[in-house]
DNA sequence: TAGATTGTTAATCGATTAACAATC
DNA sequence: TAGATTGTTAATCGATTAACAATC
């Protein structure tokens, strides 16, 4: 059980591995292979007991993963064996989506306080939170010993909000602003961005129209 | 310009070129450079040249790159520099949301349709757009030439919508139901799970709390 | 025991980086 | 010309895959 610099891209992979054995689990499944997870997830079995290695032995040979106890070893590495707290800058209409987005709370990510720098919403309750002003940042995630922010601002404001996040302590950033932020080599930022992904996608796309023999 | 087999993990960093180009463009600057770009994005100059070497020769020696010129020939390049149709299918908060998404517009990204299986929903107008039937599927994605479908539907129905969708010749997906699909070669699918990217950076966070040292 | 599947090693494959000639 | 920066090559680095001994 090393666990001594696992790769970033092994790590953004145990979050989908977990899924799955979410799904299995509530399928009633007791047993599953590398094979299996392997084969739900478009990826080699190899790779999976590859990257499983990087932490520990977690089958059995001949017979596979216990579902139920691979799950916990995973929630266990991943820290989400135990409750988040989060506060969301900026409320408009991407903000309060993510209000109304159950998932944050069903998998223990819990925004406890929203904020907005527009009087007008300052004050307002939106989906069951009360909008707070910027002014009160600093009280509340230091009282509230928030951990990760949420960005739904303006690219305009994006830095300077999560630099004053940065500052009072949160290192991990989840941004919706569609801009690259630069942080301490101990912040994380993860990144949120559908246009960024459409546009991925339409390169390989298109090509038909630029010869006329679009094929369906 | 070799443009044989680009790298997909180059191909998934054009759009965040495009974006600071953009972004430069917009400050007025008409000359910049890899060291620039790379500074900007927090990855090396060589790796920008070496990406950008894929699909031709865009700069000068001792010059830099033109803004204008390398931001024309990335729109070409991933196909952004038309219009395309999308499909929403699942009108639910998340869907809501996105129909309020401005961004998707902005880029040339167009939701021409809307879809639910909600009987109460559908035949209502939401921000605009009239929720169909998923009977009148077929027809509306032939008619309006629709190439792009985005899945906002809860994970148990995702894998049939997806298969309708490819089945009715749709070859890119942006799927934001939390579940892995299994597509034909020349179907693309983009997955937005902001849950598994949160899982992602707790694994980072947390150890502090394993030990009781927690630094702030 | 025979069959199956893990964990791990070594080989392969691919991506990033460093360096520099070319050249604006 | 001198200075700067590209495009590209070669070296390095890292990730994936294949194969198999270990073992349940």
């Amino acid at each position: 059980m090393p666990q001594n610099e696992v790769p970033d891209i092994v790590v953004a992979r145990l979050p989908i591995y977990l899924r799955v054995l979410n799904h299995l689990l509530a399928e009633g499944r007791q047993i599953t292979s590398s094979q299996e997870l392997g084969d739900r997830l478009g990826i080699s079995s190899a790779q999976i007991r590859k990257d499983l290695s990087h932490f520990g032995e977690f089958g059995k040979q001949g017979t596979g993963y216990n579902v139920a106890y691979l799950r916990e070893q995973l929630r266990r590495i991943l820290h989400v064996d135990r409750e988040w707290r989060m506060v969301l800058i900026g409320v408009g209409d991407l903000g309060q989506a993510l209000l109304h987005y159950q998932r944050f709370d069903e998998h223990g990510f819990h925004i406890v306080a929203v904020f907005d720098n527009d009087p007008a919403k300052i004050g307002t309750v939106i989906a069951g939170h009360r909008v707070h002003s910027m002014d009160e940042l600093a009280d509340i995630v230091r009282e509230q010993k928030v951990e990760i922010g949420i960005l739904a601002v303006p690219p305009s404001a994006a830095r300077e909000v999560a630099a004053r996040l940065i500052e009072l302590g949160v290192k991990a950033l989840l941004n919706y602003a569609p801009i690259t932020l630069t942080v301490p080599p101990d912040v994380r930022v993860q990144y949120v961005d559908p246009v960024a992904q459409l546009q991925h996608m339409t390169y390989y796309r298109g090509a038909e129209y630029e010869n006329g023999n679009r094929e369906r």
